[in-house]
DNA sequence: CCTCCTCGTGGAATCGATTACACGAGGGAT
DNA sequence: ATCCCTCGTGTAATCGATTCCACGAGGAGG
């Protein structure tokens, strides 16, 4: 039970603690004959540093926080994995907290992760202004935004550009016939959440349409709100030819609403999202949706909340997005084809 | 900078540190006087205590690691979110390991799980025997299987039981006139990967039907590899007229495979699934599926391995997994439809 | 031969908590 | 009045590492 401590190692070596934490750290001066039977000892034993009491003496544990949104939500797992996969590379651990879009929640796991003292956060706010995340901002905790981010803060952001794949998208629907065209935003207090709607309203004015607040659906990233949302559209009296989900759960649960009407897509109703996954290619028809390039966001990120950690000053990142035309919108005239990109 | 300790409190109110640390561990004896001034202190300095010293001193973190075969795959983040879900509501804290379906990458997260002294330990190993699981399991450290497991080892398994989910899919293929069966199995080493084949291979002799070595793909339970052996299928003199996926990343791939070649589901070639996901209610054609209870094995697996921990003994559990029928196998004559099941 | 570095090493303080033990005050029983 | 508990509290040891400082040995330079 009781486990192998440095005591132990420096017992069978015949050293004093010093010099085998002075090995095991490469630190200087040692004797070749020393770090041999350190070495030996340490593997006769099978010990392993106590990270605990590591971190505790160096207050520094190389651990770094993850705060993504939703662990259901394919984007953020392909997120995290990158995360996670250049942090490795860079010698940190991750440890991931799920925030499930509750503002309580991520919450929770910041203080959490903050009570573990990881050296740097990483977040996608929940909310607009969690106080803890300021608090946390300004009491100098090392912390990269990404995706999403909190305005006003000196806080790096790492995130995408949709501005111009959404011009390109409502050109595209545009180009199709399409005229009266809705979105099922995200919350209000996430930057994406309005930013999204903002890039759209935009696009939409480039062409001389407007955006109805009818056409304009209230959701929160996930699937319910994007079934209620289209729900909404389709009792409306004079229901909108295209839906444009700002993220792809919320399409999820558009699509579960359109079948739920049995109508057809895109022949009665066309559909559009934002944030590209795997799935898309074969949904039934496959879906016209805007690609990230998630895992240079994560990359991203993770260099600069490092560079922030070892004194270095890193710039926000800002790659931009791009359109993959899929069938979900409606034939083009030109092509005469419903499928223009999949696997 | 030099963040607050419980020193600081128990100057502040005025009593010793050990005071501070009873009316924070809700020990016996303090007065009301003091747990007042305590709590007072801790309140006005924004005390957090520092759960690396307390960790190292009461050798307990009341952290649980969970180490998923691939952070990519909706059913093992199903599985993670219910896991946080109910760890959180025991009061346990998790951190994940992603596993990528790479024994050493496995490894390498159990080792630093296995580092930062978490309490107890939750796997579903991607391989049949690492000497780090099999090594950390003798020396007694509080470990749980969930979904897949090592044979041999006096561990608690949480699983689902497909056999008669998968006895309930070939009766229904057999029903469709489907003879043909082929299967894309999952690593040997994988239980799931072998039993998934086994069951397959018994419920076809119950109709009398061969399970041919060259209708057995070899996958990893990833895309690219479901992709490899439905090519290899459908390269086949006598392609089979079902394809199984053994999980449903290997499914996708499958789709991606016979769509390349330009067929079509369910009239040139059938598909099924073992793990349900919300995609599949939408994919093209909707996805004959197993479903698993993802969301009760993992609360299970928490409390089978908190049971452990605190002196309990936890049981094995095992949860039917169940078919759901959908449109990719085929219309089924008696009801003339291709739908039977969706959202 | 003496002095002065450098090198390898060990002793002991330290990080921030928990907790065993000791101790003094106050109250009840005799 | 004395004895003995109980209650509230503080002192100090402890968890397992890292690291400052001191010290002795040995080599180089004068």
């Amino acid at each position: 039970m009781a486990s192998v401590g440095i005591k132990d190692v420096a017992a069978r070596a015949g050293v004093s603690v010093a010099t085998v934490s002075r090995v095991l750290n490469a630190h200087a001066s040692v004797s070749p004959a020393a770090r041999e039977r350190v070495l030996a000892a340490v593997d006769a034993l099978g010990y392993r540093p106590n990270t605990l009491a590591r971190s505790l003496r160096t207050d520094q544990t190389r651990t770094l926080g993850l705060v993504i949104s939703d662990v259901l939500n394919p984007y953020f797992t392909e997120l995290a994995r990158s995360v996670e996969e250049e942090a490795r590379a860079l010698g940190y651990s991750i440890i991931f907290g799920n925030a499930d879009e509750r503002p309580e929640l991520q919450d929770h796991h910041i203080r959490t992760l903050l009570d573990r003292r990881i050296d740097g956060l990483l977040v996608s706010p929940a909310d607009g202004g969690s106080p803890l995340v300021l608090d946390a901002a300004r009491a100098g905790t090392p912390m990269v935004f990404v995706d999403r981010w909190i305005p006003g803060l000196d806080v790096p952001v790492v995130r995408a550009d949709g501005r111009a794949a959404v011009r390109d998208l409502v050109a595209h629907l545009y180009g199709l016939g399409h005229r009266r065209l809705a979105i099922i935003a995200g919350p209000a207090a996430t930057t994406t959440g309005s930013e999204r709607v903002a890039a759209f309203r935009d696009a939409l004015a480039e062409y001389g349409l407007a955006l109805p607040d009818a056409y304009i659906g209230q959701g929160d990233f996930q699937a319910g709100s994007g079934r209620r949302a289209t729900e909404r559209f389709l009792a409306l009296p004079e229901p909108p030819e295209v839906v444009f989900a700002a993220d792809n759960l919320m399409a999820l649960g558009a699509l579960d609403a359109i079948r739920a009407r049995g109508l057809r897509i895109p022949h009665d109703i066309a559909l559009a999202a934002f944030d590209d996954i795997p799935w898309f290619v074969h949904t039934d028809p496959p879906m016209t949706a805007i690609a990230q390039p998630t895992g240079e966001l994560g990359r991203a990120a993770v260099r600069a909340l490092t560079d922030l950690i070892e004194g270095r000053t890193p710039e926000s990142v800002t790659l931009p997005a791009r359109l993959v035309v899929r069938g979900s919108c409606g034939e083009h005239p030109t092509t005469g084809t419903t499928r223009r990109s999949d696997a």
